[in-house]
DNA sequence: CTAGGGTTAG
């Protein structure tokens, strides 16, 4: 069997329809021989010409992903006026510029122009719309569009298959993955690279599979493929995962022994796995190793370590770590803050998590309604309800409207340091504003009254609402 | 120029 009807065997298996919409859609890529069709030109759409200095930097800019969207589609249109064209790697560039940017509809709708004005494309380009297609949950498009590299007689690449692998991964479908994986083996279409069996190992990870994914680990090499730094870190992940934290160190172990160096992602899995079972001596031991091998600790990482130590009842530890980050021009994201503000509230000392509040906000990051209501809470609990209520609003001044939650947190502490008259009139006031009570403000209200024998009062503030 | 890995809330 030759390699190409090889090649065509496999892809029923995957496309749904060789003669997809989409494909009737890319009609002229799959039949175009390669000619610009001059009659289309007229309907090139115009732009206003840039400056070739411009052009030359927005050329550039592609590789890394252009500040503006407009920037990127006006130089494509420009790029479809020029004679002679450039070459299809500008064009590439181009989209993969798109993709930096998660840009995968307009990258394809790029293409797609690109095939009604008949430029030419190379697989490159074709790996690039299906890696668009991928991203966009629709690997199926993703196999049509390698129905038409088998019509334009291109030939698929490692990279190729490597995108459509992964594609289905994301899609979670791991089986057909590994199916479309044994079958390019077993019809000798392309020799797998480390990357393909990376995409599989993420696959097995993502599923669970944690004794297959070690096994693929040591069947690669049999194969002769050399696992790299992502194989040990997925398979490393994978164990700790599982509790295996100490055979994952065992890997550890062998890939310094191969020359393969950890970076940030091998600790990363590992700091998280020890964390999860409270061995935390371990983890101190882990930032040594680090420190000694100069790798340093980004934002990812940070936010594990500042996790851990939050659940641990550690929230000035998991501060530490904010503030050296800080320092070192790291910005944690939101959500680490809310977990330092949720540990020290639990702990009661709402003040020190008020503290955090502000070093949140010196990053530049506002609080949102749910970070008051932690703080509001904290304060109530802690039999503060002043602050509570100066709490409140400031965050009525930040423009956040506090929630029905909210004024039944406060009112709920004014009734439990008695101070009834203040708790009924917020009450009142709350109603006033257009908030409507719910059962549980109902609750709060009544219990409060009724515990202080105001029961006339009760069923009157019942009756008032109801 | 195209393919692969680590964190996380209500």
């Amino acid at each position: 069997m030759s390699i190409r009807n090889a090649s065509f065997k496999l892809l029923p298996l995957f496309s749904s329809s060789l003669f997809s919409p989409l494909v009737l859609h890319f009609h002229s890529i799959i039949y175009s021989n390669n000619n610009i069709n001059t009659n289309k030109n007229d309907h090139i759409p115009h732009s206003n010409p840039t400056q070739p200095h411009l052009q030359q930097f927005l050329l550039e800019k592609s590789q890394l992903g252009f500040d503006k969207l407009e920037d990127a589609l006006n130089l494509f249109v420009e790029m479809l006026h020029m004679r002679p064209l450039l070459p299809v790697m500008k064009f590439n560039q181009l989209l993969a510029g798109l993709v930096k940017m998660k840009q995968y509809s307009l990258a394809v709708s790029l293409f797609s122009d690109m095939c009604y004005f008949s430029i030419p494309v190379d697989v490159s380009t074709l790996n690039t719309v299906i890696n668009c297609f991928c991203r966009l949950y629709r690997v199926d498009y993703g196999f049509s569009l390698l129905a038409v590299i088998f019509k334009r007689g291109f030939v698929p690449t490692v990279v190729t298959y490597n995108t459509l692998v992964s594609g289905l991964v994301l899609r979670d479908q791991v089986v057909e993955a590994e199916r479309l994986f044994r079958m390019l083996i077993m019809f000798g279409e392309v020799e797998p690279s480390v990357v393909t069996y990376n995409i599989i190992v993420s696959g097995l990870r993502k599923t669970g599979q944690t004794f297959e994914a070690v096994n693929l680990l040591k069947s690669m090499e049999k194969r002769g493929c050399e696992p790299d730094s992502v194989t040990y870190n997925t398979v490393i992940d994978c164990l700790c995962k599982e509790k295996l934290v100490d055979h994952a160190l065992d890997l550890l172990g062998e890939m310094c022994n191969r020359g393969i160096l950890p970076d940030v992602m091998t600790y990363t899995s590992l700091i998280q796995g020890f964390c999860n079972l409270n061995r935390l001596g371990d983890v101190a031991r882990l930032l040594r190793e680090m420190d000694v091998r100069n790798i340093l600790p980004d934002v990812y990482i940070c936010s594990v370590i500042v996790d851990a130590y939050c659940r641990e009842g550690m929230p000035e530890a998991g501060e530490c770590v904010v503030k050296t980050m800080i320092q070192r021009g790291v910005y944690p994201p939101a959500i680490t803050y809310t977990k330092l503000m949720d540990g020290y509230c639990f702990r009661g000392e709402v003040d020190r998590a008020v503290a955090v509040l502000y070093i949140m906000r010196s990053t530049g990051l506002a609080p949102d309604s749910y970070v008051y209501n932690i703080l509001i809470d904290g304060f109530c609990r802690m039999h503060k309800v002043d602050k509570a209520i100066e709490l409140s609003r400031k965050m009525s001044a930040e423009g956040l409207k506090p929630a029905i939650e909210t004024y039944n947190t406060i009112i709920h502490g004014l009734f439990q340091m008695g101070r009834t008259v203040e708790a009924q009139k917020l009450f009142y006031l709350m109603v006033n504003e257009g908030n409507k009570p719910n059962t549980a403000s109902c609750r709060i209200l009544l219990d409060g009254l009724l515990k202080k024998q105001y029961i006339d009062e009760g069923i009157s503030g019942i009756h008032d609402i109801s």
